[in-house]
DNA sequence: CGTCATTATGTTAGCCCTATCATAAAAATG
DNA sequence: CATTTTTATGATAGGGCTAACATAATGACG
């Protein structure tokens, strides 16, 4: 299939070098190629200089379909989220396919957008099953939903949870602590001056923001300020719900001199809702966000927001994922925390008035 | 590296159906059903019925590697951008993965963000060269790029251009008309009683945007209206460029009684602007965006906007890229053009005061 | 009805890798 | 040093599919 002389059809297509064509160049088996490729240590150092050499020279790229094929596994990771803000869901994909790519998986985007219609959890599972999956990754709130993964588990399918999964669990997670970021945040108001601090959740069913407001709750505590219901709202995690929800803190006999919204969206909605009655912000009102997502930097006043590193978490689940197809793997789950906590701080948070 | 058999290695393992067992299901060879799933049409009808039972019964997926490899396509399908919004990025994003899907084929996406720094063009187009693309899709602005677009089709890479190309090209083309769409847009506004209208485009060197500002200044001489060079000014596609350049106009002696933004973002950014200067939106201003991204319907109030079929169009241009690799292809360039334009008619546009 | 064109199906040979087992070389051991 | 163990490399055989060619079935036509 490969001529190469005078009457050569294939001369002006684009010509791959193939494993082959290194080993030649090396001087050595294709195998030991592959081996170098496969960064199986049991290659000489000598040869596999040799071998890097000649890769590097002929700019060889393994023809990851071959390998595919020849290694029985389909080099297909499976992303599933479920009714993310466009701005989180875009640092999730463009993160998760940059870091694919250079490990040579490929990624597949699910929608579980009908995860809690009429539609059977089992249903989708099913729709999961047709596709051959080396792994799945689960973006909150999907990693918290037991249900679904039990299921997914039963099919074999090697999982990760991303976002505020219970430590300990049987499945792998890559771990943001939420807790941990929404005291912080509330502790900064508080250093800031603010005693009154209202707080618009996202929905009730999404876990990691129970867990932000666990922990504004504690920031409270500790400072010995007192936990006000008066002050918590629930919201969706959109802009139209943190406009709604911060109007009805305004109403308030006594408004709070800041609000935390436990994402970047809300926090977006309340800014739009004291801009409607003409509160200053940040003079009268202070506003903190959550997520450090685009729109933060991208309102006025920007936000002080609290950066959520989704970049770094979806490249961690698909270095575990990748990890586990690719035979390195005792069995065990594996655990990444990322606690490096980062405030952002913009133009939404001052001193009360 | 699942075993669980006694002697049997296999038992255990997700054992796929391949085109061997529907073949033989179906009594026929397994070139004819590689005929059937192709969709190559020289299959009697009663055959493929056949065919189509025992894949159906059997459940049976291709194997997406052992198609690339045999087929010597690499099944991959490149997506260029360049600094793209959030929301226009990710809607592009889903739709492309999906429809990539759908046709079996990888989306590989390529952020094109250093084509106009100091480096080199071609840096670019090497960094394409390595991956082994079927074809290469570019996203505005970079459709544009004549440089670019020379040195890729070069390579002997088929592209498709997204956005607001010049017909009649060497390349498939997309097409969206924006000079029409900014033209209807104006026309809207007009209808509504508006006489003053001022402009916020893009950057120059953005033809999309471009087009939108000559069917807005089209719209207003064919309605007898001035084109006031003073009620137009350039952003950069940002919401910050919006508050900033609505600051200009709105500090006009007389200052317009509308603003059409070339996109949602800086039309959420002149919103801004005339909430903080406490104008009443749409009472005292009219906004309308371009795009109907998310943020058009996120923000108070909501923006009347353009609906770009951004998911349409990514569908379009992996279609046509998928027909130039699966053969049918006879060498001439697919232009796609969608000229279906809807306005979506919210809350920030009302008649002037 | 034989001959040729046309259409439908089958056969064969890979695509480029990696798994597996076999072999060779090096190191350790008695 | 011969022998065993360990480490390094090679040879071979597919993985599931399709391209290209070969053959069979069907139809057209004198």
């Amino acid at each position: 299939m490969r001529y190469n002389g005078l009457d050569d059809k294939k001369l002006n297509k684009r010509q791959p070098i193939t494993i082959k064509e290194v080993a030649e160049k090396a001087g050595v088996s294709q195998m030991t190629v592959s081996r170098v490729l496969n960064k199986q240590n049991l290659v000489k150092e000598a040869t596999r200089e040799r071998v890097e050499a000649a890769i590097a020279a002929l700019n060889y790229r393994p023809n990851l379909m071959a390998r595919g094929l020849a290694g029985g596994k389909s080099k297909l990771i499976g992303l599933a989220y479920y009714n993310p803000s466009p701005s989180y869901l875009s640092a999730l994909l463009v993160s998760a396919l940059k870091h694919c790519r250079e490990l040579g998986h490929h990624l597949v985007i699910e929608d579980l957008a009908d995860v809690d219609d009429g539609t059977d959890t089992s249903a989708i599972v099913k729709r999961l099953s047709t596709i051959r999956l080396d792994g799945l990754i689960l973006a909150p709130p999907l990693s918290s939903n037991q249900t679904l993964i039990g299921l997914i588990r039963d099919l074999g399918l090697p999982i990760v949870l991303m976002g505020n999964a219970k430590a300990g669990d049987q499945q792998s997670t890559v771990v943001f602590n939420d807790a941990v970021a929404g005291q912080k945040m509330t502790d900064l108001l508080i250093s800031r001056g603010h005693t009154r601090i209202g707080f618009i959740s996202g929905p009730v069913s999404h876990p990691d923001s129970k867990q932000r407001e666990e922990g504004y709750k504690l920031a409270l505590s500790q400072e010995g300020l007192d936990v006000d219901p008066d002050l918590m709202r629930e919201g969706d995690f959109t802009f139209r719900s943190g406009m709604r929800q911060a109007d009805k803190l305004l109403e308030l006999d006594i408004p709070p001199t800041a609000i935390f919204a436990a994402n970047d969206d809300m926090a977006a909605g309340v800014v739009a809702a004291a801009q409607r009655r003409s509160i200053q912000v940040p003079g009268q009102l202070s506003i903190v966000g959550f997520d450090d997502t685009a729109i933060a930097a991208a309102i006025w006043p920007r936000l002080t927001t609290l950066h959520q590193p989704i970049a770094q978490m979806a490249e961690a689940a698909i270095n575990i994922i990748s990890e586990v197809t690719s035979g390195g793997w005792n069995g065990k789950s594996i655990h990444v925390v990322n606690d490096t906590i980062q405030i952002i701080e913009r133009e939404s948070l001052a001193p009360p008035a």
